[in-house]
DNA sequence: ATCCTCCCCTAC
DNA sequence: TAAGGTAGGGGAGGAT
C-alpha cells in the first residue's frame, strides 16, 4: 500500500474464530504474533461454578479477544459468568452481572460486544429472554464453523433460531430498544449498567467503546497487520533455518535462463493493487470497471444527507482549517479536504481505498465520501472486508516465502524481496520470475499485483510506480539516472506534503533540479539527516539494505475518535482502559518500558465544541508529556499510575479532551527477559540440586518425589504448571537445557542445606554451569555480572539519594488502586460476602479501618520468633505444592537469603511472585506467617542495612497492592521496619 | 559536544 | 453519522 496508491485496511476482529485455513493455522503455530481482536477489550469476567463452555474455554476465549479473565471476583469484575448458583450463595451476591456464559459464546460470534442483558441469570422477570442472531452473513457461518467448542454452542444457538422464527425476531427487536431506552435513565453507576450495549458506544465513556473502535479502524489494522507480518517475517525465516527452498527446483523448467553470466543486484518491490478495493472485488464481481471506494459509509442518501450535530458548525471548522492552512500551506491534502464535499449533509466517512477508476475522476485514498461523491456521483462504495484482506496478504506473504526469506515486510500488502542469490543459484531470468511469481500471486488470491525491479530498494519502489497497475517494470542501473531527473521529488520515499512544500518553495520540483544543488544548501532547508538522504535517493542512490527482522522500538495505543468526557473520573477510566491496551501490547512483544509517553489533542480554542465530523477531534492543538523511569517496566499499575500522573500535569480539562495516546518506549533488549529467566532459574535450580543431593545419596529413585510432605500427592501436580513453568510461559522464549529438570519438586530438608545453601544464594554452581552450552555459559556468566553492577548500583544510588535530599524528589507515584474510594466502593456486597468467607476459612479475628482502606487483620499467634513453622501444610493440594514460600523449609531458604550482603532484585522479584501465588491461593495466613519471619530476620540480622529494608518494603507494598487490586482490601501487618534511613523512601 | 524532550513528518 | 492508528525518523532548542 504505497501511500497513493492505497490507504485501505483490514478489518481484523474476529478473525481467528473465523475458518483457520492451512496459511493460518501455519501463521498461528509459528506463534501468532496478533490478538485475534479486541472485541472484550476493557471487559473483565469471573467465573463461578460450572459453566458451558468450561471456565477454561471461556478464559481462553477472553484471552484471545483482548479482555480479562479474573480468577477471583474483584470489585472492578465487569461480568460473573455462572449456569446456575446456589441460592444462599446468591442472596449476598449483586446480581446486576451475573450473566451466563452464552453471552461470551455470542460475542465472539457477532464479533461484538452484545447486550448483556438478556443474558441475566437473575432479573425481576425471572427467566433469560430469547436470544436471535438475525441477519448472520455467510461469512459468520463459516466462521462458526471453524472452532469445536464454540460450533457447538452455535449449532444450538442455529437451531433455536430457526425454530422460533420471525416472532422473536421482533421480540429480540423490542428487548434491544428497550435496553437503549435504560441507557438513557440514570442507573446505578457500575460502568457495566452504563452501556455494555450491542451498537451503542459511541464515546469513549462506554466501556465497550475501545473494542468497538479498534474493531472498525482502518488505520488501526493497517498498522497491526503490518507489525504482524514483520513479526511472521522473523519467524518463517527463524522456522526454515537453513533448509533449502524446495519449490525453486521447478523454476528452473519453467522458467528461462538469464542472459549470460548475470551478477548483478536485485531488489524486488511488489504491491498488492488498491488492496482493499482487489479484495473487496472478489465479492462483487459485478463492480468491476466501476469507480469504487471501500469505506464505512453505505453510499447512497445516506452518504449525501447525514444527521448533522445541532452545535457542530461546519463552516466555522472549515475557516478555521482555511486560517491553519495559511499558517502550514504545505498541508494540501487536509486543505483540499475541506474544501469540497465539506458543506452540510455529506458524508465525512473516509475512504480507504479506492479503484483506478475512481482515481481517474481525482478521488483519492483518504478523501471524505461527500468530497469524493462530488466529484464522481456514481461511484460506488463496498464495505470493509477484513477477512479477506488477512487470507490475501498471508498467501501473498507465502507465496513470496516459497521461493526466498530474504524479505523485508513493508506493511500486509507490500515488501521488498533480495533477488540476487536466488537468481545466480538458479541462472533465471528476473523478470520472468517476477511474472510467474506475480501471476501465482494472482492464482492464489484472485487479486492484481504490480512489481519493480530495481538494484536497490529505492529504484524498486520507482519502477514499481512504473509498473501499476497489474504490471512490472525493471529500471535498469543505466535507466535509472535518466528515470530519476524527471520524477518528480514528492515522489521520493519520505518526502511528504511538508518537505515538499519547502523544496517547491526553494524553485526545485523535479530531482534534476535538486542534483544541481550543492548538498550544504540542501542542509540549510531540511536539516543534515533529510538532506543527506534526498541528496542520495534523487540520483537513484539508496544505501540501506534490506532489514528482514526488523526489531520494534516503541508500542502505542491512541484514539483520536469519539473522545467525549464530561467528569474527570469518566477521563481517568479511560486511561486505564487504555493504559491496559497499551500494556498488554507491551507483554505480547515481551518486552519492557522505559519511556511513558502520553499524547493529547485538545480543541483548539476557536474550534466548534462540536466537530463536523461525527465523533471526530477537529482542529485541535496536539500536547505530549514523558516520564523515564528508573527502571524498565511492564507492570500495568506503574504504566497507569505514570499514564495519570502525567495527564494531570497536563492541566487540560477533560471536555476539551478530543484525542488520547500513550506511548511506551526505551524498551529493554529483546532476550534480557529470558537471560534473567535463566538465572532465576539457575537459583532455583540450585537450590533443587543442592537439596537433592542427599537424596541421591539414600534414596533409589532419585526422580520420585519425597514422600515427606504432609500434603499427599497429588497425580495431577506433575502436569499442572508450577512455578518455573509459568515463568517459561511468561518468557515464552526457545527453551534451554536448563528447562529440562527445572521443576521444582517436593523437597526433603536435611541439616546440610540449612546452613550452606539456598535458593537465593548469589553464587551459580559451576557444576551447573559445566553441563550448560558454551553459549549459554557465557551469557550466564556475562549477564549475572553485569545484573549484579546494575541492581546493587541502582539500590544504592537511590538509597543514598534518599538520605541527600528528599525534599527535590517527585512524590511516589499515585498508584490508581489507591485513588480515594468511597466507603460503599471498596465492598461491595459481592466481595463483602467474599470477604466473609475467607474470614472464615482463615479464623480471621477483626476487620480494621485504615485511612479508608479496609483491612483485614491478621493475627496466627503463637509462635516464637525464628521458630520452625508449626504447620506448612496447606489445606488444598496440587499446584500449591510448588509455591515455594508452602514448602516446609521456606524459613531456611530465607535466613540463608537474609545472610547474604544484598538483596537481588531477582530473588526480591521471585519471592513478590511467590506472595502473589499465596494471594490467589488465599494464603493469607501463609503470608502473614512468612513476612512476620522475614520481618524478624532483617531486624535481627541486617539492622544496618537500607538495602534489605527496602527489599522488605517493596515486597510488603507489593503485597499490599495485589490484595487492593484483588480483593478490595488490604493486609495489616503488624511488624515493620522502622529504619530512619529509608523508611521515606518511596516505593 | 551530546543528550533529552517535545514536537513534526512520513508511511502504510 | 463514524470508527482520524501506529511506528520510525529526525529536527529545534534547551539541559548537562
Amino acid at each position: 500500500m504505497a501511500h497513493d496508491e492505497d490507504n485501505g485496511f483490514a478489518e481484523w476482529g474476529g478473525y481467528f474464530e473465523a475458518k483457520k485455513s492451512k496459511l493460518e493455522e501455519q501463521f498461528a503455530a509459528a506463534s501468532d504474533p496478533f490478538r485475534k481482536s479486541n472485541l472484550f477489550a476493557g471487559i473483565s469476567i469471573f467465573v463461578n461454578g460450572l459453566t458451558n463452555p468450561s471456565a477454561d474455554e471461556l478464559k481462553r476465549i477472553m484471552m484471545v479477544h483482548g479482555g480479562t479473565y479474573h480468577h477471583y471476583e474483584r470489585p472492578h469484575t465487569t461480568f460473573i459468568i455462572a449456569s446456575n448458583l446456589p441460592d444462599v450463595k446468591v442472596r449476598n451476591m449483586d446480581t446486576s452481572k451475573i450473566i451466563a456464559a452464552q453471552w461470551v459464546v455470542d460475542c465472539v460470534q457477532k464479533e461484538r460486544v452484545l447486550d448483556y442483558k438478556p443474558y441475566l441469570l437473575y432479573t425481576n422477570q425471572k427467566t433469560t429472554q430469547p436470544r436471535l442472531n438475525f441477519g448472520k452473513s455467510k461469512k459468520e457461518k463459516e466462521a462458526n464453523s471453524s472452532t469445536v467448542t464454540i460450533c457447538e454452542q452455535v449449532a444450538t444457538t442455529t437451531q433455536l433460531e430457526g425454530q422460533l422464527g420471525s416472532i422473536l425476531k421482533e421480540l429480540q427487536q423490542a428487548a434491544l430498544t428497550a435496553t437503549s431506552n435504560d441507557v438513557s435513565k440514570p442507573a446505578d453507576n457500575t460502568s457495566i449498567n452504563a452501556t455494555v450495549n450491542g451498537n451503542a458506544a459511541r464515546t469513549a465513556v462506554d466501556p465497550a467503546f475501545l473494542s468497538e473502535f479498534y474493531k472498525k479502524s482502518r488505520l488501526h489494522h493497517i498498522a497491526t497487520l503490518g507489525a504482524g507480518f514483520k513479526q511472521y517475517v522473523c519467524e518463517l525465516r527463524q522456522a526454515h533455518g537453513n533448509k533449502p527452498f524446495g519449490k525453486r527446483a521447478e523454476l528452473k523448467s519453467l522458467l528461462p535462463d538469464s542472459l549470460g553470466n548475470d551478477t548483478a543486484r536485485y531488489v524486488m518491490h511488489i504491491d498488492m493493487d488498491c488492496f482493499f478495493v482487489s479484495v473487496g472485488l472478489r465479492n462483487h464481481p459485478e463492480l468491476r470497471g466501476l469507480p469504487i471506494a471501500v469505506t464505512h459509509s453505505k453510499g447512497g442518501s445516506s452518504a449525501t444527507d447525514v444527521p448533522v450535530h445541532p452545535q457542530a458548525n461546519r463552516q466555522v471548522e472549515l475557516e478555521l482549517f482555511a486560517q491553519r492552512f495559511e499558517q502550514h500551506q504545505h498541508d494540501n491534502i487536509r486543505a483540499d479536504k475541506v474544501r469540497t464535499g465539506f458543506e452540510e449533509k455529506m458524508s465525512l466517512s473516509e475512504i480507504a481505498s479506492c479503484s483506478y477508476e475512481a482515481r481517474a475522476k481525482g478521488i483519492r485514498n483518504g478523501m471524505f465520501v461527500g468530497q469524493a461523491l462530488k466529484l464522481c456521483p456514481e461511484l460506488k462504495t463496498i464495505p470493509y472486508d477484513f477477512e479477506g484482506y488477512r487470507e490475501v496478504a498471508f498467501a501473498l506473504y507465502d507465496t513470496v516465502a516459497q521461493y526466498t526469506l530474504n524479505i523485508e515486510a513493508v506493511s500486509c500488502d507490500e515488501m521488498f524481496v533480495e533477488l540476487t542469490d536466488m537468481l545466480q543459484e538458479l541462472q533465471l531470468d528476473v523478470m520472468a520470475f517476477v511474472g510467474h511469481l506475480r501471476q501465482e500471486v494472482r492464482g492464489k488470491t484472485g487479486c492484481p499485483c504490480s512489481a519493480g525491479v530495481g538494484s536497490n530498494k529505492l529504484l524498486a519502489r520507482m519502477a514499481t510506480k512504473v509498473a501499476k497497475p497489474d504490471g512490472q517494470h525493471l529500471l535498469t542501473t543505466n535507466d535509472a539516472a535518466e528515470y530519476m531527473a524527471a520524477t518528480t521529488l514528492d515522489a521520493l520515499p519520505g518526502v511528504g506534503h511538508g518537505m515538499t512544500y519547502k523544496l517547491n518553495q526553494a524553485g526545485l520540483r523535479t530531482c534534476g533540479d535538486l542534483q544541481k544543488i550543492a548538498i550544504e544548501q540542501l542542509e540549510t532547508l531540511l536539516g543534515k539527516k533529510s538532506a543527506q538522504t534526498i541528496y542520495q535517493n534523487c540520483r537513484g542512490i539508496d544505501l540501506r539494505p534490506l532489514v528482514y527482522e526488523q526489531q520494534r522500538k516503541s508500542v502505542s495505543a491512541e484514539v483520536n475518535y469519539g473522545i467525549r468526557f464530561t467528569k474527570a473520573e469518566e477521563c481517568e477510566t479511560f486511561l486505564r482502559q487504555l493504559s491496559a491496551e497499551v500494556h498488554s501490547r507491551l507483554l505480547e512483544i515481551k518486552r519492557k518500558t522505559k519511556h511513558i509517553t502520553l499524547k493529547i489533542m485538545v480543541r483548539a480554542a476557536e474550534a466548534p465544541v462540536e466537530t463536523s465530523k461525527f465523533m471526530g477531534h477537529g482542529v485541535c492543538d496536539n500536547q505530549s508529556k514523558s516520564v523515564v523511569l528508573k527502571q524498565s517496566t511492564d507492570d500495568v499499575n506503574t504504566i497507569t499510575s505514570q499514564v495519570l500522573i502525567l495527564m494531570r500535569q497536563c492541566e487540560v480539562p477533560p471536555n476539551e479532551l478530543r484525542g488520547i495516546g500513550i506511548q511506551l518506549s526505551k524498551l529493554d533488549e529483546p532476550g534480557e527477559e529470558k537471560k534473567e529467566n535463566v538465572i532465576k532459574k539457575m537459583f532455583v535450580k540450585m537450590s533443587e540440586k543442592q537439596r537433592e543431593k542427599p537424596t541421591l545419596l539414600s534414596t533409589a529413585a532419585p526422580a520420585e518425589p519425597s514422600t515427606k510432605m504432609p500434603a499427599p500427592e497429588n497425580p495431577k501436580a506433575k502436569s499442572r504448571p508450577n512455578v518455573l513453568d509459568m515463568l517459561k510461559n511468561a518468557s515464552n522464549k526457545k527453551s534451554t537445557v536448563l528447562e529440562a529438570k527445572s521443576q521444582i519438586e517436593t523437597k526433603t530438608e536435611t541439616p546440610t542445606t540449612k546452613a550452606t545453601t539456598s535458593m537465593f544464594h548469589s553464587q551459580f554452581d559451576p557444576e551447573i554451569l559445566a553441563q550448560l552450552p558454551e553459549d549459554i555459559r557465557r551469557e550466564v556468566l556475562a549477564h549475572k555480572e553485569e545484573y549484579l553492577r546494575s541492581e546493587v548500583g541502582h539500590a544504592k544510588r537511590k538509597s543514598s539519594d534518599n538520605s541527600a535530599s528528599s525534599a527535590k524528589r517527585a512524590p511516589p507515584p499515585i498508584l490508581p488502586i489507591c485513588s480515594p474510594l468511597n466507603a460503599s466502593d471498596f465492598l461491595p456486597s459481592t466481595s463483602r460476602a467474599a470477604l466473609v468467607k475467607q474470614q472464615e476459612r482463615v479464623q480471621r479475628k477483626s476487620y480494621a479501618h485504615a485511612n479508608n482502606t479496609p483491612q483485614i487483620v491478621l493475627d496466627c499467634g503463637g509462635w516464637n520468633e525464628l521458630e520452625a513453622p508449626s504447620k506448612s501444610a496447606p489445606d488444598c493440594v496440587s499446584a500449591e505444592s510448588n509455591n515455594l514460600l508452602l514448602q516446609s523449609n521456606y524459613k531456611d531458604a530465607l535466613a540463608s537469603w537474609v545472610e547474604t550482603e544484598e538483596p537481588l532484585t531477582t530473588d526480591v522479584k521471585l519471592i513478590e511472585f511467590q506472595i502473589c501465588e499465596l494471594i490467589e491461593m488465599n494464603h493469607f495466613d501463609q503470608i502473614y506467617e512468612v513476612m512476620k519471619y522475614f520481618c524478624r530476620l532483617i531486624k535481627s540480622k541486617r539492622r544496618e542495612s537500607c538495602l534489605w529494608h527496602i527489599a522488605y518494603n517493596r515486597i510488603e507494598n507489593k503485597i499490599q497492592h495485589r490484595m487492593l487490586e484483588t480483593l478490595g482490601y488490604g493486609l495489616s501487618f503488624r511488624e515493620a521496619i522502622n529504619c530512619a534511613n529509608c523508611s521515606a523512601y518511596p516505593q
